[in-house]
RNA sequence: GGCCCGGUGGGAGAGAGGCUAUCCAGCGGAUUGCAAAUCCGUGUACAGCGGUUCGAAUCCGCUCCGGGCCUCCA
């Protein structure tokens, strides 16, 4: 089975094939921490995390790695605003984005470089390019020269006379060429800085992603994710440093992208004061049903981000662990693989959606399994299934049970106590008292679910 | 202005020349003490107009509408 790629490099599925299968190499652009992870961010954290368990579940030694960029100029303004150091703003935000993202189940990558451990790899690669003719100096800055780079542009398929066309930003009086961008940029006092042959400053944002690639995964890598917002400029400047320094070698082989998560259709922004953070979602939702509302689109579409969108991936979640629940008694299969047409969609550039739907079939071929050898085969399946998507890995009980979000909600026991005392009721075909008995729990947002062995039951 | 995406049933969302996507909601039935869950069945869907074709949501052209990027952005 293939693995199929949306390449934006040429806008169209690959066949993926690494270049070394005993080290495969992923590094995917991270977050700039100065303030609390959006559903945004947390957007291509959970789709490459997805492509994470693909990638290791076809190839044994998958390095992923993804950066903390923890010098800018908004972490500068934050610091600043607030009388500390970048270093707090940072340290604090960091650990903030790391347990975000775990809620949401995103597994660790394996190296998380931090832009400021890599000055020293960023001043030897300015020093390269300036030595080769693609940078140079001036007035405290050092530049990219664009037009010294023929292939700049392929990433975003612009042509260079474009870019001065559409430009809308004064162009800065140092520069060479209108599209040259920034490499490193003087400091003032007040502000973070590094000793420099050019002076006291601090790099520009596209430098580390080259630096730490290179330092970490090598000089050629076969998969570089991002927000769709990143191919231009950020990526396509990556691209020209890092291919020019390395004489032109490789430097990524596909380039992935995921879209933009709108909110009530409309582009999340500060102005519009529609930000939503994962943190605050995770007050009264779980990880996982905000995890499948992520999944629940094709990773390339927009997403728009709605109330319902959650509350129907929660009742998703519902259905597949109501099948699971099913079969609480049956046992698992060690080392049983993913279902082949679930398997299938996610080779299929990484096909959510459809994948999804392989599993509804499985719950409900779990759900009508009569034979012993059939319902351990569908629920092995689709534990190892939700495995790759990051979901159904918990107890289903559990699942049905927690009341993490609401702590005026009825504990287990007095459930339990109550749910007997409708047993009793009922035993004596006192229907009227079980009746009320449910109504009460009801009420309380306890659903009861009368089955061939006793009652189960789920918070609303 | 340049480049690039989209517009699918009440909602979400795949598919990409002929074959039920799927989920939620609705409706009918089975089941149930009644329910719930579950199962079975059910919907005038593919922005519009032309064209290609035996056959078009799917390919081509045009039109309309929406969105993104154009050196802050996931």
């Amino acid at each position: 089975m293939t693995l199929q790629l949306y390449n934006t490099l040429n806008r169209r599925k690959e066949k993926f094939v690494p270049v070394n299968p005993d080290r495969v190499t992923m590094y995917v652009c991270g977050p700039t921490v100065y303030s609390y992870a959006h559903i945004g961010n947390a957007r291509p954290a959970v789709v490459f995390d997805v492509l994470l368990r693909l990638l290791r579940h076809h190839w044994s030694n998958v390095i992923f790695a993804r950066n903390i960029t923890d010098i800018d100029d908004k972490i500068n303004a934050a610091a600043a605003e607030q009388g500390i150091d970048i270093s707090e703003i940072t340290a604090k935000y960091e650990k903030i984005y790391l347990e975000d993202m775990a809620s949401l189940g995103v597994i660790p990558p394996d190296i998380d470089p931090h832009a400021t451990d890599h000055i020293p790899e960023m001043i030897a690669m300015m020093e390269k390019l300036i030595a080769k003719g693609h940078a140079y100096t001036a007035d405290g800055h050092v530049l990219f020269h664009v037009p010294s780079f023929d292939d700049y542009g392929k990433l975003s398929k612009r042509g260079q006379d474009e870019l001065l066309a559409g430009a809308r930003v004064d162009v800065a009086p140092y520069k060479k060429d209108p599209s040259d961008f920034i490499l490193w940029k003087p400091s003032t006092p007040g502000l973070p800085g590094w000793d420099s042959p050019w002076g006291r400053g601090r790099p520009g944002w596209h430098l580390e992603c080259s630096c730490m690639i290179e330092k970490h995964l090598g000089s050629t890598i076969d998969i570089h994710g991002g927000g769709a917002d990143l191919v231009f400029p950020h990526h396509e400047n990556e691209i020209a440093q890092s291919t020019c320094v390395s004489e032109g070698e490789d430097f990524v082989r596909f380039w992935l992208h995921n879209g933009f998560v709108n909110v009530d259709r409309e582009k999340m922004s500060k102005s519009v004061g529609n930000v939503l953070l994962v943190h605050d979602l995770l007050k009264n939702t779980s990880g996982e049903a905000i995890r499948l509302a992520l999944l629940n689109a094709h990773y390339r579409q927009p997403l728009d981000w709605t109330d319902d969108g959650l509350v129907q991936a929660k009742r998703m979640l519902d259905r597949l662990y109501g099948a699971l629940r099913k079969l609480e008694d049956t046992e698992v299969t060690i080392g049983t693989k993913p279902n082949a047409n679930f398997l299938a969609a996610l080779n299929d550039d990484l096909n959510t959606p459809k994948a999804l739907a392989t599993l509804f079939d499985l719950a409900r071929k779990a759900n009508s399994a009569n034979d012993i050898a059939d319902k351990r085969r569908i629920k092995s399946e689709l534990i190892a299934s939700g495995q790759l998507l990051g979901i159904l890995q918990a107890d289903p009980e559990e699942w049905f049970s927690a009341k993490e979000y609401d702590e005026t909600a009825l504990d287990i026991s007095h459930i339990n106590k109550l749910i007997e005392a409708r047993q009793t009721a009922k035993a004596s075909k006192d229907y009227a008292e079980a009746d009320r008995i449910r109504n009460e729990l009801t009420a309380q947002g306890i659903l009861l679910e009368d089955g061939q062995d006793g009652t189960k039951w789920r918070r609303a």
